[in-house]
DNA sequence: CGGTTATGGTCAT
DNA sequence: TGACCCTAACCGC
């Protein structure tokens, strides 16, 4: 399920239910075991979220490195369910990782260095590194679609926001990066459409007056839970224009387009 | 109930 | 290029 948007909000949770808190931890599946006795315990000082990198940190300087990958999860209150990785308690709350990519102990250097090569978050924009990258990015010959899902320059953004975010700026995916002269605005919507994202808890795009009510038509059911316009649509009429929407493997993920909107 | 697929990304080969 | 992580929703039988 994650994308930035999820990340960020496992991070304020973890904030509001852990924090300052010193809760047990323990690793019930065993692959995180001599790390997870090393921090149960000591005070969970806060989780940070960059990009899709979530860091836990507890005192000492003790650094946990969490990387979801594509079928890591994080739930909460529901810690006895299939293997878990990690299990963080303290007297009111819980929460279980699952089948993560990663979770390991690092060290504030290891972290500095995974931070140093994030692009600019949509979702903790600073303002240098947003400058930074969009003058990469306007020398770029590399395609639209390949760059924006590039974590060096726009972290926290997956194939979800990137179909949706050129959809809605009726961007070609193919266009090379250094001819497109709406990357500003990109990042803008990037920044709305995922704070969206983390007030929701799933990914909404569609502008009111294709939502659903509007429409007559109804609501979605997908695993990511939200309304959009092209992503896992193909076949489908486009919403705008009624042309069947484009799917097509592109760099090894599904991407999705609308041919007319997104003619460009 | 078994097979397929996926919102990811590094490391091994 | 593929393995890995081994979840979880969905689909067809």
């Amino acid at each position: 399920m994650p994308e930035g948007h999820v990340i960020h909000g496992l991070a304020r949770r973890l904030n509001k239910e852990f924090g300052h808190t010193r809760p047990e931890v323990s690793s019930p599946q065993g692959r995180f075991a001599q790390e997870a006795q090393l921090l149960s315990h000591t005070e969970f000082v806060r989780a940070e979220a960059v990009g899709k990198h979530l860091f836990l940190h507890f005192e000492h300087e003790r650094i946990v490195w969490i990387h979801l990958g594509l079928i890591g999860t994080m739930q909460f209150g529901n810690p006895e369910k299939g293997q878990v990785r990690l299990l963080i308690r303290n007297h009111s709350h819980d929460v279980a990782l699952r089948g993560p990519q990663w979770c390991r102990l690092i060290s504030p250097a290891d972290l500095k260095e995974i931070v140093r090569i994030q692009g600019a978050d949509p979702l903790a924009p600073d303002p240098a590194r947003v400058q930074e990258v969009l003058a990469k990015v306007q020398h770029s010959k590399r395609e639209v679609a390949d760059v924006l899902m590039d974590q060096k320059l726009f972290a926290g953004v997956g194939n979800i926001y990137r179909a949706e975010v050129l959809f809605r700026l009726e961007i070609n995916p193919f266009v090379p990066s250094n001819q497109l002269e709406q990357w500003p605005q990109i990042f803008t919507d990037l920044e709305d459409l995922m704070a969206v994202g983390v007030a929701r808890g799933r990914i909404d795009t569609v502008r009111p007056e294709h939502e659903p009510q509007a429409m007559g038509r109804e609501p979605r059911k997908d695993d990511h839970g939200g309304e959009v316009y092209v992503y896992r649509r193909e076949g489908l009429p486009c919403y705008v224009c009624g042309t069947p929407i484009m799917k097509k493997e592109y760099k090894g993920r599904n991407l999705f387009w609308c041919p007319t909107c997104q003619s460009g």
